[in-house]
RNA sequence: GGGCGUGUACCCAAGUGGUCAAAGGGGACGGGCUGUAAACCCGUUGGCAUCGCCUUCCCAGGUUCGAAUCCUGGCGCGCCCA
């Protein structure tokens, strides 16, 4: 393996970071791997509680890929470990303690998706749980551990500041968190640690870390920005719903991208894509690009992504046929009724809307249609007393995009 | 261990004995206008074969003809003192 030019890995490697601790000393360390033809191992930690990836996650994991890309080795630490304390960074709740099971089975799925964007050849990742280390520390390890650091240091941490001005608890193993996780570093010897915004802290007490326990060379810490989710808002996150999983069907993510905030798109195309910056700036200038324009190229682009090529013009098609059109997709999930449900054949529509869950209630399927929003066969219908006899083939939906076609068997 | 305070629907929050399925806001959903954008406008936001009935205001008891509201006990959360 020979490494590219440092100053074309740098190029790429710094796009779209929110801030390098520090840029020369990654060129440092990017230098003597090209000399040494060497691979750097670059450390991204993940929280066994929360498997189900989406875009957001994605943004370290395309950094990771484009380490992979050039040669570098992804080290992938699951924190079994560290998820009995419970990150500090969001709020204060306690975690439940997960099993070994079920923590095995998170890291699973997290590894399976992450495989969507990582490369997951045996000789470009690496896959450890810090129990491996953390559990066999004896009282004194830990003395030495906590030694490093002092309290003062440790309310530098916005989190902990801000919960000391506003009297609220922290716990003391809450202080240990970053300690954990900066040993993940001395251990595996990290030369790089990806990140998000709200890592910085974490990540950085791993490098001083690496310092203090006389690694040769402490790790660079690259810290990504948090994605936005669809609202154009919120962070992206799964409990927000504002998101598009890695597995989501291609109709999903085409249509919910369609749906983003204009004022997402530079944020979207520069930490999804690889389009060129100059690219960027005429696309989302909406006096060069007609933004429906802008969005659908970034549309197509994800799509290709976890799909292909393909599929994102199939997409593309079906989007301007149904939505522009006002027609019908070619693919509309089919779905069943019991016969048991039919009175003399017919059947209340709010019943029949929940039955196909396209209402989570009978209440809600009446409140839908008499809002307006359910229509049978293309035609309206706003009476919530209104009956229906269902058909074979039938189309029922409910607003623009849950539809589905009636199968009777 | 002691004191004070607090717990209302997805979230925030009003309600201190009946007129409460519970104000208001946010969010979400549906409709309109659009570019499945934003802004704006309208509607909905516990369940049920259908407007009347059923189950709700942390939990369990109690007072009362009647409780989200009063009492007792518990639990959770916060602050202060030790």
């Amino acid at each position: 393996m020979s490494f590219l030019p440092v100053d074309e890995q740098m190029f790429t490697l710094l796009r779209g970071c929110e801030a390098v601790f520090n840029e020369d000393e990654l060129r440092t360390k990017l230098d003597r791997s090209h000399k040494e033809n060497r691979p750097l191992r670059i450390k991204l930690g993940m929280d066994p509680t929360a498997p189900d990836i989406h875009l957001g996650h994605t943004v370290v994991l395309r950094k990771m890929r484009q380490f992979q890309d050039f040669g570098h080795t992804a080290v992938l630490i699951i924190g079994d470990y560290t998820a009995r304390v419970g990150d500090p960074t969001g709020k204060t709740k306690t975690r439940p303690v997960l099993d070994e099971e079920t923590i095995k089975q998170n890291a699973e799925t997290y590894f399976q998706q992450a495989g969507h964007v990582l490369d997951l050849s045996d000789d470009k990742i690496e896959m450890r749980y810090n129990s491996e280390w953390l559990a066999p520390l004896n009282f004194a390890d830990i003395l030495k551990l906590t030694g490093q650091m002092t309290v003062a240091q440790m309310l530098q941490r916005e989190n902990f500041k801000k919960r000391m001005a506003e009297d609220k608890e922290i716990a003391i193993t809450e202080l240990l968190y970053p300690l954990m996780q900066g040993y993940d570093s001395v251990v595996i010897d990290s030369d790089v640690e990806l990140g998000g915004t709200d890592q910085t802290f974490n990540n950085l007490v791993g490098r001083d870390l690496m310092d203090k326990y006389g690694n040769s060379s402490r790790q660079i810490v690259l810290i990504m920005p948090i994605l936005r989710g669809l609202d154009g808002v919120e962070k992206m996150s799964k409990s927000l719903g504002n998101y598009i999983g890695v597995t989501d069907e291609p109709k999903d993510m085409f249509g919910k991208t369609m749906r983003i905030a204009d004022s997402l798109m530079r944020e979207w195309y520069t930490l999804l894509t690889m389009v060129p910056k100059d690219e960027i700036d005429v696309l989302v200038d909406g006096s060069k690009t007609h933004p429906r324009d802008a969005k659908v190229r970034l549309a197509k682009n994800v799509v290709t992504q976890y799909y292909d090529a393909e599929t994102a013009e199939r997409e593309e098609r079906l989007w301007q046929e149904v939505i522009v059109g006002g027609g019908l997709r070619d693919d509309i999930p089919a779905a069943s009724i019991a016969g048991g449900e039919l009175e003399d054949g017919q059947i209340w529509l709010p019943k029949l809307l929940k039955l196909l869950e396209l209402a989570p209630s009978t209440s809600e399927g009446r409140r839908l249609v008499k809002g307006g929003g359910v229509s049978v066969d293309k035609k309206k219908v706003t009476d919530p007393s209104a009956t229906v006899t269902p058909a074979d083939g039938m189309i029922v939906q409910v607003g623009k995009r849950r539809v589905v076609r009636l199968e009777l068997t």
